[in-house]
DNA sequence: ACAGATTGAATGATATCACATATCTCAGTC
DNA sequence: GACTGAGATATGTGATATCATTCAATCTGT
């Protein structure tokens, strides 16, 4: 066993991240080891891999990553400091049960901030980015066709952030980030389980139109659109769970 | 000497920063050390100890802190994370020079954020934050008076804080947080030599009314003009510099 | 049988050590 | 005199050892 969490799942994650970690991607890469960790946990994170309340201990992760614990220990510190996972002292990181207030909270940050970001990006997108949105959106809708949750979020992740890189603002891409490494794992705990509908898809059309048309001030609503419909289904569905 | 760069003052500032944290705070806190340390660069680097562009290495902070390297590399390495510091690869950290490209990039995200945390701030500030933002502002009156840069930029930081924990949102304040660490040290290096005018108060003036009145819009504007005023300053005086 | 004390295992934090690499110094060479 | 390259030095990074703390299971006394 390498975490000692109720759910004993860690062993079969913790085999997941070995095998995504021992890829070496042998380039001439700057990349540390705790570099490759921290992404390994992002993604993990992003992926809805972890439950919320899971614990994860410095030495649980070294042994599966077949790394020593310091790159461990200071990826987790700083998922720590970015608030997408909580520090118990002296004790082990967890990944954070959320309350709606705090759900509440960064749908607020996050409509301003994402809906600044796609305002920007209708200025400043290009042809090929918008053939990505076009094919990730494809992607969304037979995910739903086939109710495969895992790429419905996947395919989701992408099309965000593709408009959001498109801003070109290096700021607002990290930040922004940081918002969903914290979300991520409560909101695709709620997507795993539930029916996928066509409906979920409205948001996203009208956004890929508005930044066809260049048209920022559309792309912004949008996206807010988005985020504050995805947010109230799952305040909704965080209700139903108590 | 501490570190290597070509200023010769990180010795000086290694042992202003070595008082600071040897008093040990001597209460039961789970304060570790690392925390401690990233406290103490985040606020030199707010106070303008560090000027951009120099460097600091992982063990001469730990000489001058009196602690061992690791909980000091964790600290650093979390402000690169931060964006705070540069880290270049088995060189050292260094604070960053950054372009005025990426000062307008903050300042855009500013403005969004910290206009929208003033806006939330005006429904629900108390009495006694308002008390605490005039003694602030009364405070830099007397640095402008004075011609004390390092006093004014501390009640400024002191008064703008101030309004960004009434808006009560954690979220918010960690971001915005961040963003004042990235922009502390080439802000307080500019206004180290200039002489302070009185003009730099007036938005801080109408921000306090509006939040006084409780008028969100009104608070976000004078703190939208606030972030703007000092950013075109800020560039303009760049410009010159080169 | 039960409540409190105790001990042992697990864990994160820190210190120390080992290593690879980038930069600098300064002979030696053309 | 300028340049090249080997060695020295400084640096961040990673591994290992040790420590303090926490918690839970066990033990003990009533």
């Amino acid at each position: 066993m390498t975490t000692s969490n109720p759910s004993g799942r860690s062993a079969a994650v913790a085999s997941a991240m070995s095998t995504a970690l021992s890829a070496p991607v042998l380039q001439v890469s700057r990349e540390t080891l705790r570099t490759r960790v921290y992404d390994s946990l992002c993604e993990a994170l992003m992926m809805g891999r972890f439950e919320p309340g899971q614990s994860l201990t410095v030495r649980g992760l070294a042994d599966a990553f077949g790394v020593s614990p310091t790159p461990v220990r200071e990826a987790l510190q700083r998922l720590a400091a970015a608030g997408a996972l909580a520090a118990e002292p002296n004790r082990f990181y967890r990944v954070p049960v959320i309350t709606t207030e705090t759900i509440q909270d960064l749908r607020r940050v996050r409509a301003a901030l994402e809906g600044m970001a796609a305002e920007e990006a209708a200025k400043r997108i290009q042809r090929g980015d918008l053939q990505k949105l076009e094919r990730a959106n494809a992607k969304m809708l037979k995910a739903i066709d086939r109710q495969d949750a895992k790429a419905y979020l996947a395919a989701n992740e992408s099309f965000h952030f593709t408009i959001y890189r498109a801003a070109g603002s290096e700021t607002l891409l990290q930040i922004i980030h940081g918002l969903w490494l914290r979300i991520g794992p409560t909101l695709n705990l709620l997507f795993r389980d539930i029916t996928l509908v066509r409906g979920l898809d409205d948001a996203h059309q009208a956004a890929l139109r508005a930044l066809g048309e260049r048209d920022g001030s559309k792309a912004r609503e949008a996206i807010v659109a988005d985020i504050m419909e995805a947010g109230a289904y799952l305040a909704k569905t965080a209700e139903q769970d108590r």
